[in-house]
DNA sequence: AATACTTGGCTTTTT
DNA sequence: GCCAAGTATT
C-alpha cells in the first residue's frame, strides 16, 4: 500500500475563468489533478500523462466539461487521435457523459479529419477533384515502380521500398527536400514525377491528406478562417506520436482561439522511425506561448513493484520530462527475470508459466500477453504454445483491408469512382483472368502516354478506333462495359448493391474457387457495406480506405495474446511476458545507427513493462540463433537498470534432465557474474574489442563512465570511430 | 499462365 | 538459413 514516490509537482493553478466551477457529472470520479486538467480555462494546455493514469478518461471528461459546463457547442469541438480505435473509444467515453450531442463534435484520426476538410473544401484544391481516391502503401509502391521504370535509373540503386521511405522521411521534415548529391538529385526528380503522377490519377497518399490541408490553411485565408472559427477547441491525444505536418495542422487550427489541449507522454514515444517527432511534445511550451503544463503521474493500472521497475528503467534517459509514476495499488509480486538457454528454452519457460498461471485459477488465457521486439520472434513461441495446447492469437499481421481479395474489390470500386486511377486499373484489368496480357497493356500504356490520358481512357479510345487485335479488343470491351455499367449503378444505388452486381458480373467468387476463407472475407466486406445502409460509393471508399482492423488485442477470445511491443502500446494485461531481452534485439542493433536510438529503445522497454498489471516476466536467451548459426547472446543492457528490490532472478540449469530444473536466487549476485562478463565499461586502451557492424578493433581512448562511456576504437578495415561502450563486445 | 529458379533482405507499422 | 518477390522459362 506504499506509494512508490508521492511527490507531484503541479504548476500554479491558472486563474479560474468566469464560469462557475460547480462540479457536475463531467467531474465525477476524477482525482484532483485530473479535475484541474479537465477544468482548465483558456489557452494551450499540455498534459503529460503517464501510462495507466487515466488519459482517455481525462480527454473524454474534458470534452464533456466543455459541452456540459462551459456550454461550448459540440460543433466547435475537434478531437484528434492516431487510430480509429482510439477515436471510437474517445467518442464512446464522451457520449457516456454528454449523450447524443457528441455527434456534433468532430472526433477522428488526423487523416479522417483532414479528409473531411478536404472533401468540404474540395473546390479550392489545386489539381484535384472531390472524387480523389486515397493510395495506401501498396498502391504507392506500384505507382512508384512505374515512375522508376519511366525514369529508368540504374538497376538496383533505387529500390521502391527504400525510395518510398525516403519520401516519407522527406515529407515529415520541415521542408521537403533532398540532399544535393548524385542520389539526392535523382530522388528529387523521382519525387516530382511521382507527385505529378499522383495528381494525374486524382489520388492522394495518407501524407497528402495532411499536406494538402496544411497547404489550404496556409494559402487560402477563407478556408483557414472557416476552420479556425469552427474549431474553437482542439484536443489531441498521444501527442508524442505527432509528426511535423501534424504539428503544423494543430498550430494553424488553434492560432485564432488558442484553445489547444494536448495529452501525451514523451516516455512512450516509440514511432520516430515513421516520422513522429518527440520534440513536438518536448518543445510544446516554446511553440505555444502561454502554455500551462500538467502531469498525471498517479497510476491505476499496475502494482507498485512494476511501477518501481518502470521508473528506474526510464530514469536512465536524458531527453525526457521528469515525472515519477506512483500508485496506491498493492506492492504485488516481484518481477521475474529469467535466463533461458536459448529461444526454444525461453518459449518453453513462457508456456510452462502460462499453464501454471491458468491452472492456479487466478488467470484466464486472455489475461496473459507475450511481447517481443520483432515479429520473427513469435515463431518459436507459437510452436511451443501449440505443443502445450495453449490457445493464442497473434495481434496485427495483415489487416482485413490489406488482403488481396479485399483490395481487388476495392480497386474495382475505386476505378468506378475515378477512372483515372491507373493503379487500380492495373490491379484488376485482368482479375479474374480475362486474357488481357502484357502485350495489350504495353500498347495501352503507349497510347495513354501519347495521348496524355489515363489507361482506362486509353482503353476506351482503342476500343472506339479499333486499334488492337480483335481478340484483345473483345476482352477489353467486356471489361470497359462492366466498369461503365457499374458506374451508372453507383449513381443511383447504395454501395452494397454495386458490390453485389460487381461480384455477379465478374464472377469474382468463382475465381476464388474453393478458397473459402477468402470468399468469406469478400462476403464480410459486403456485410460491412450493407451495415452502412444507403451509403454512397464515395463515402464508403473514404471509410474503408482509412479503416483498419477494429479491436485489436482485446478480441474477447479466450486466448493468450502475442504481439510486438509496438502493437501493445495502449493495452494492458494482468500478466505480461517480455521475451528476448537481449542486446541486439532490445535494444535492437540497428538502433545504434541513429542518435537517440538507444533512448527510443529504452522507451520501448518502458512501454513493455508498463503493460503489466500484476505479474511481469522478463526473459532472455544466452544463446541466440538468427540468420543461420547460433551465437553467444548477451543479456540486454536494460536489465542492468532493474532495481534489485523489485526483481527475482531465475535461470535454467544446463543439461539437467530439463524439466523444472532451475536455479533460484533471491539476489542478482549470480547475474552479476554475467554482467561483468558482458558489460562494456571495463574497457582499457589497447584492448581488443568487436562491434556488430564494424567488426574487430582496438580501444584507443575512453571517455565517460558506466552506461555513458564512449570509446574511441580503431577498427580493422573501417577506420577510427567513437562508439558507446555498451555496443561493444569484449 | 503456370512453374522453376534467382535474388535480396532480415525492426518496429498507422493512416 | 529462410522466405518472399521478381524473373526466366516452358
Amino acid at each position: 500500500m506504499v506509494p512508490v514516490v508521492g511527490v507531484r509537482v503541479l504548476p500554479p493553478q491558472p486563474e479560474k475563468t468566469v464560469q462557475e466551477p460547480v462540479p457536475k457529472d463531467s467531474l465525477k470520479g476524477l482525482n484532483p489533478s485530473q479535475i484541474e486538467i479537465v477544468t482548465h480555462g483558456e489557452g494551450p494546455l499540455l498534459v503529460f500523462a503517464g501510462p495507466g493514469s487515466g488519459k482517455t478518461r481525462v480527454i473524454a471528461h474534458r470534452i464533456a466539461y466543455l459541452i456540459n459546463d462551459l456550454s461550448v457547442s459540440p460543433w466547435n469541438v475537434l478531437a484528434v487521435t492516431f487510430t480509429n480505435k482510439a477515436a471510437a473509444e474517445m467518442k464512446k467515453r464522451a457520449a457516456d457523459l454528454v449523450g447524443d450531442q457528441i455527434n456534433g463534435a468532430w472526433i477522428g484520426t488526423f487523416h479522417s479529419i483532414c479528409l473531411r476538410i478536404l472533401k468540404i473544401e474540395a473546390d479550392f484544391l489545386k489539381g484535384y477533384t472531390k472524387d480523389f481516391v486515397i493510395y495506401d502503401r501498396d498502391d504507392q509502391l506500384s505507382l512508384l515502380k512505374s515512375c522508376l521504370k519511366e525514369l529508368d535509373y540504374g538497376e538496383r540503386l533505387f529500390l521502391p521500398k527504400g525510395v518510398l521511405s525516403e519520401f516519407d522521411a522527406a515529407e515529415s521534415r520541415r521542408e521537403i527536400s533532398f540532399k544535393d548529391d548524385f542520389y539526392g538529385r535523382r530522388l528529387s526528380e523521382l519525387y516530382n514525377l511521382y507527385k505529378k503522377e499522383l495528381v494525374k490519377r486524382n489520388a492522394m497518399t495518407f501524407n497528402d491528406l495532411l499536406l494538402q490541408v496544411n497547404k489550404l490553411l496556409s494559402e487560402n485565408e477563407d478556408v483557414c478562417a472557416r476552420c479556425q472559427d469552427r474549431f474553437s477547441h482542439v484536443l489531441i491525444d498521444e501527442y508524442q506520436d505527432s509528426n511535423v505536418p501534424q504539428y503544423r495542422f494543430a498550430k494553424a487550427l488553434s492560432q485564432r482561439h488558442r484553445n489547444l489541449f494536448v495529452v501525451g507522454d514523451d516516455s512512450q514515444s516509440i514511432y520516430r522511425w515513421r516520422g513522429a517527432d518527440i520534440n513536438n511534445i518536448l518543445n510544446f511550451e516554446s511553440n505555444f506561448s502561454g502554455t500551462k503544463i500538467a502531469k498525471l503521474e498517479r497510476n491505476y493500472r499496475s502494482t507498485s513493484t512494476i511501477l518501481g521497475i518502470a521508473n528506474s528503467v526510464i530514469e536512465k534517459n536524458q531527453n525526457r520530462k521528469e515525472k515519477t509514476l506512483w500508485t496506491e495499488n498493492p506492492e504485488g509480486e516481484k518481477a521475474l527475470v529469467f535466463k533461458a538457454l536459448d529461444n526454444a528454452d525461453e518459449a518453453r519457460f513462457v508456456a510452462e508459466r502460462i499453464s501454471g498461471l491458468v491452472k492456479s485459477g487466478d488467470f484466464k488465457w486472455s489475461d496473459v500477453a507475450v511481447l517481443y521486439r520483432a515479429n520473427f520472434q513469435s515463431r518459436v513461441i507459437e510452436e511451443r504454445l501449440r505443443t502445450a495446447r495453449i490457445p493464442y492469437g497473434i495481434v496485427s499481421g495483415v489487416g482485413f483491408y490489406q488482403r488481396a481479395e479485399i483490395k481487388d474489390v476495392i480497386a474495382y470500386l475505386r476505378l468506378i469512382q475515378n477512372p483515372k486511377d491507373d493503379v487500380s486499373f492495373l490491379r484488376i484489368v485482368n482479375v479474374p483472368p480475362r486474357k488481357i496480357g502484357g502485350v495489350t497493356l504495353r500498347k495501352l500504356r503507349e497510347a495513354s502516354q501519347a495521348g496524355g490520358f489515363a489507361l482506362f481512357e486509353a482503353a476506351e479510345y482503342c476500343q472506339e478506333h479499333d486499334l488492337l487485335p480483335a481478340q484483345a479488343l473483345r476482352a477489353l470491351s467486356h471489361f470497359i462495359e462492366i466498369i461503365k455499367e457499374l458506374g451508372s449503378a453507383a449513381e443511383s444505388q447504395p454501395v452494397a448493391r454495386v458490390i453485389k452486381a460487381l461480384l455477379a458480373r465478374t464472377a469474382y467468387l468463382d475465381y476464388l474457387g474453393d478458397d473459402h476463407q477468402r470468399a468469406e472475407n469478400v462476403k464480410e466486406l459486403l456485410n460491412a457495406a450493407e451495415g452502412w445502409g444507403d451509403i454512397t460509393l464515395s463515402d464508403f471508399l473514404d471509410l474503408v480506405l482509412l479503416a483498419t482492423d477494429e479491436d485489436r488485442g482485446d478480441s474477447g477470445e479466450e486466448e493468450v495474446s502475442l504481439m510486438t511491443i509496438h502493437a501493445a502500446k495502449g493495452l494492458e494485461f494482468p500478466a505480461v511476458f517480455v521475451v528476448g531481452i537481449n542486446d541486439d534485439l532490445l535494444p535492437h542493433k540497428r538502433s545504434a545507427e541513429t542518435l537517440g536510438g538507444l533512448e527510443e529503445e529504452r522507451r520501448l522497454f518502458y512501454v513493455a513493462v508498463t503493460r503489466a498489471k500484476r505479474l511481469l516476466y522478463l526473459s532472455y536467451a544466452s544463446l541466440g540463433n538468427a540468420q543461420g548459426g547460433t551465437y553467444h547472446a548477451r543479456r540486454s543492457v536494460f536489465l542492468n537498470d532493474l532495481p534489485p528490490e523489485h526483481v527475482v532472478y531465475e535461470s535454467r540449469k544446463k543439461e539437467l534432465s530439463g524439466r523444472g530444473s532451475r536455479s533460484y536466487s533471491d539476489s542478482p549476485s549470480e547475474e552479476n557474474v554475467y554482467e561483468s562478463e558482458d558489460a562494456g565499461w571495463s574497457l582499457k586502451p589497447g584492448q581488443r574489442v568487436a562491434h556488430h557492424i564494424f567488426g574487430p578493433g582496438v580501444v584507443k581512448r575512453i571517455e565517460g563512465e558506466g552506461d555513458k562511456a564512449v570509446a574511441t576504437i580503431d577498427f580493422f578495415g573501417s577506420g577510427v570511430k567513437k562508439i558507446l561502450a555498451n555496443f561493444l563486445t569484449v
